[in-house]
DNA sequence: AATGAATGAGACTTCATTCAT
DNA sequence: AATGAATGAAGTCTCATTCAT
């Protein structure tokens, strides 16, 4: 049983073994002996790097990866349904990364506070790059801001539920299709709308 | 003590008690005893009508209301912004009065299969639901299916997304103006490819 | 669910489901719910009719049947081995009927006084018909009771060893071959004796 | 309340309050409170060694004393009775010091596959040491092998009975008379076949 | 006579957390 | 720094027994 100084360090194979544990079976459902023996470190060593068992799921938070992604990388000006198809494949490579992370803090959102702002603010962020994106590939001012948030905040929540909720591969068997179809009509309608713009949409004040 | 004939029996306070409980502090969280104690009944009857904690789950996802919606009583012909709009003023009313069940069966949805599956059943209903009403509102063979589909989804998601996951007050101050914004996207999304079909629609291949 | 007139009385059918499971799980290990499962009565049954679960045992034990032989029917006069042959068979005939029973018996005695000396008074009447019968076949005043006894006692060890502790098949493969040899054994070293006497035998001083 | 370095450490206490109160009651009739209570010991702490009940039960087996009697201390050539004699006061002395224990054994030995293998295990040793005894007392060659199984059989019997189920001292007052009275009766009846062996015996086969 | 809902004590077990070493 | 023994609170669940009907 080797202890310290292994490649990946005994305080990392913890935080490890407790994300895993923690989209598995939940949070409350994950003893810390568990982790412990996952990690392969005594039960001790759990509690020395992390005193109580939630300072565990704070750890995790953050260290959660940025998904901040270089709207230069995937934009192809004038096709905002390429560019967004672009974007989605870029999230999706990073996000799998961390899929089980993504999960976790859906399920735990509401019991802790700390899960539910880190979760809301990844949220924030991935309707913002996505408005990026659509504004980039569409040219600046050819679309009413209205509708690129409403378009970004479709696409957000399509993406962020696939990665998340809806993660049981035999539940959506029709996944990435379905994705691929919503990202074109969603497209298709800013494509229509830029080259004819509407007046009819109400204005609701929020930016 | 009398504990039959009352108001709601016994066994319904237990659910009622349950169905609170879980969808505050979680599953797991929630300790039997806690149960019995907002119910107003001893311990024991708990286990005497649900023998395991679980089987309160799984009898509350039976007890779910059917959240079908007879279309004809919010279309507007013609008009499809409108007729989402009732049809999700419709759903909204019906949904909040199992709101915390709703955001119950999220929860849970991973750990408890009886859960996922109603989850994913009273998703399915939903689709069904908008891509009813839009046919009917737009008029049948108006509309190619593909964009229906994708329409359907997409509300459906926006919808559900609202009742469940993201029912913390604070965290979502927008909701409504939010939710009208997102329906008349895509409702003119869909009237504009009325008026002037595009065949640019990848087919999917799908239905 | 037929309740009372049925082939054995509900009462019966009771006593019956717990000598059953008495024997097979143990009296602690099974629950009156179970007895009333397997006898197909309510649960409100078994304790209309006995009120605590340890006058189920007491009912039990009062049904004892009485293993009593007539001596002549099994005596051969003159041989001691086939007389005890006989003995040994039809006690194995009546109390197979009732080998759960005497099972139960064994394992109960100690944390129930009813039963020990229920279990007490039945492995004296076992001893006394062995040596009734040793008595009658030897033919009377040709041995000495000592050796009588002794006799007995070690048969009626044996005898209720087989039917009540040692009641798994697998454990004693060689259960009757091993009850014939020891059987022998006992009736020859008699045989020997009555032909020719030993005065060496230690006087007791019991009986 | 240091609990580690005393007389016996915590973790003996605690078999060695298991052991009494199992005998005592029974197992299913203990409750860990209550060796955890004798033990003297957090009720924690009985789980904490031992995971569930039935552990404690089968540390207990595992404890179990050798029996094994070296023949050369007890036999003396030429008289299979006083051999037999010294064996069994050695035995006695030996099995007292964890006579409820064995006690133990036959009760539970039906309902734990553990502790009835360990019980007939005991019981061959046992019925070994005799037969080696018998053997050596007699000198090699001089007994039907046959007659010395079933001597050993039934003195083994004896004596295991009585430390065993009979040991409640009110049901066996003559206990230890009987028991010289059985093994005179057994050693004479092989005294007589040594000087005048008897081929009348059935051969079992077995052996 | 018969029933099954109701009760509450208490059993086993798990676990986060502390602490001496 | 690291460990694993120790602790006790709390959780789920079982069950004999009572009782109103």
């Amino acid at each position: 049983m080797a202890k310290k100084g292994d490649d990946p360090s005994a305080r990392e194979r913890i935080l490890l073994a407790a994300e895993r544990l923690f989209a598995e079976l939940g949070f409350d459902a994950t003893p810390t002996s568990r982790i412990a023996e996952v990690a392969g470190v005594p039960k001790g060593l759990v509690h020395y790097y992390f005193r109580r068992k939630r300072d565990l799921l704070t750890a995790l938070v953050e260290r959660l990866p940025d998904e901040r992604i270089e709207p230069a990388a995937v934009v192809v000006p004038g096709d905002i349904a390429e560019s967004l198809r672009r974007l989605v494949a870029e999230l999706d490579r990073r996000l799998s990364a961390s899929q089980v992370l993504s999960h976790l803090l859906w399920r735990e959102a509401d019991t802790h506070r700390a899960v539910r702002d880190a979760l809301r603010s990844r949220y924030d962020v991935l309707v913002n790059q996505v408005r990026t994106v659509i504004i980039a590939a569409a040219g600046a001012g050819s679309l009413a801001l209205a509708d690129v948030d409403s378009a970004a905040a479709l696409l957000a929540l399509a993406v962020s539920y696939r990665h998340s909720v809806a993660r049981h591969a035999e539940d959506t068997p029709d996944g990435p299709d379905e994705m691929e179809r919503e990202l074109t009509f969603i497209a298709d309608a800013l494509t229509a709308r830029a080259a004819a713009p509407r007046e009819s949409v109400p204005s609701s004040g929020l930016d």
